[in-house]
DNA sequence: GATCATAGTCGTCTGCCTGACGATAAACAC
DNA sequence: GTGTTTATCGTCAGGCAGACGACTATGATC
């Protein structure tokens, strides 16, 4: 058989899944919509859906991530075009098991999407509501009232948290939960909401502040977290952090 | 729209392409096959096939593998299961492009292959030939003959070729290079191939070797390098390199 | 068989980075 | 003012990497 005989291939549909991550009170969260239909009807899920006929996979998600948070995606990059409401986005893996949607063979290409704190979610078309959850409440349903994600969207999002995780490690990504201008603080406790971890304070500021390109300084002091008034810095343009951080044992 | 209306879905194709990356004569190489019909009729392609009704995504993976080098792909994380004729294989990443193929709409999830040096490729299906060749070959075509890689596939390489370049500073991928047995040396020349650098031996000697469970001994000496014989090792359990194998500036 | 070339292996030294932690500074609450 | 909180600077010891010397064990060459 031809392999690109067109009338052979067997139809998939594909899909677009989000894992849209924030840190909000100091533990890092997703954002899950509950399903307004079967199957998994009532369920939490992750946001998504159909990629379009003339829709690039990236397209595809930035639209997804728009009509769910308002926010707008950026390539990785490339600086925020709009300063305050842009959001990292990034493909994660697809994700193709034949049954993983019990109606239809479906594909689904997960992004991986990062924000600042945002303001109470805003529901989609197909889901009876949205909200921020630590990622822990979907990892480990222990909440019986949550229950856990629909499909193998636990998977999903597993695997983006831990992307998130490691990928902080080695990248300044993880400005891209903060908003425009941001203290040494909050950065320290975006790592630590993330990893889960406690961070020395002093080592932190030594190792953000002695990195050529990560942080520069906007001039300005905030005394926002209390206590002694911290510079503010916006994400420089280094990318990678070379030495990376390191993540301290379990 | 609901968006898993089945009547409302577009029509999509969904393949797997591969980028098969083996090390031969000090050079990292990656697997091509040749087109055998339009378009790109003649030209340099990776080799791929549509994901059938009743496939996973890693079993399409495999089974191309299988079809057109004869390898037995096993998941990362367990050890070879056939010793010698094992290839690591992983998802790289998806490319959805509505133009990336003229005829119809493809998405292709392209999985990364790392294979020990291998006989002679065998021609698969839909190819004419097949052949290893230095990835510069694909990624910087001054070569006339050989001319760029048919649709994205360029783009699709040097992706994974980055992949591995990026993977084996803080995993034990680059056995996946070798031989179910190998030395220090031949380790070291897999790191110098896939980086193109040169390398110190005896600190690099010291890093493998002081690493715990990365390297198990086999008691067994060869000499098959010339020189002093030296010791062989297998894969030890460690998966991860911590702290990793540090890339040489440029 | 002596010499040479090649590769492997063990050590040493120096500089950088990290983790642990003391000390000081600048705000706010009372 | 006193206490609390957060930010920031400094110091010190240990670990690791880069540079490189030294020695070992083989095959190739004369």
């Amino acid at each position: 058989m031809s392999p690109y005989d067109p009338s052979a291939f067997p139809p998939f549909a594909v899909t677009v899944d989000l894992v849209v991550l924030t840190v909000r009170r100091h533990s890092l969260c997703a954002l899950a919509v509950r399903r307004g239909e079967a199957p998994f009807q009532g369920r939490w899920a992750l946001p998504g859906g159909f990629v379009r006929a003339d829709e690039d996979l990236a397209m595809a998600a930035a639209r997804e991530l728009e009509e769910e948070t308002g926010l707008c995606a950026h390539d990785p990059g490339t600086p925020a075009p709009a300063p305050g409401n842009g959001a990292h986005l990034e493909q994660l893996a697809t994700y193709g098991d034949p049954k993983r949607d019990p109606r239809m063979r479906v594909v689904s290409v997960a992004h991986l999407a990062l924000a600042p704190d945002l303001p109470a979610p805003k529901a989609g078309g197909d889901a009876h509501s949205a909200r921020w959850a630590p990622v822990e409440t979907f990892l480990e349903p222990e909440d019986e009232e949550t229950g856990a994600l629909a499909f193998d969207h636990a998977q999903i999002l597993a695997d983006g948290v831990e992307r998130a995780r490691s990928k902080i490690e080695y990248s300044s990504l993880a400005t891209a939960f903060c908003p425009t201008e941001f203290t040494v603080g909050e950065l320290r406790r975006v790592y630590e909401a993330v990893w889960g971890v406690a961070l020395d304070p002093r080592n932190f500021h030594r190792k953000v502040t002695g990195t050529p390109g990560f942080l520069v300084p906007t001039g300005g002091t905030t005394t926002r977290q209390g206590g002694r008034p911290a510079q503010l810095f916006r994400a420089g343009g280094a990318t990678l952090l070379n030495p990376p951080m390191l993540r301290p044992e379990v």
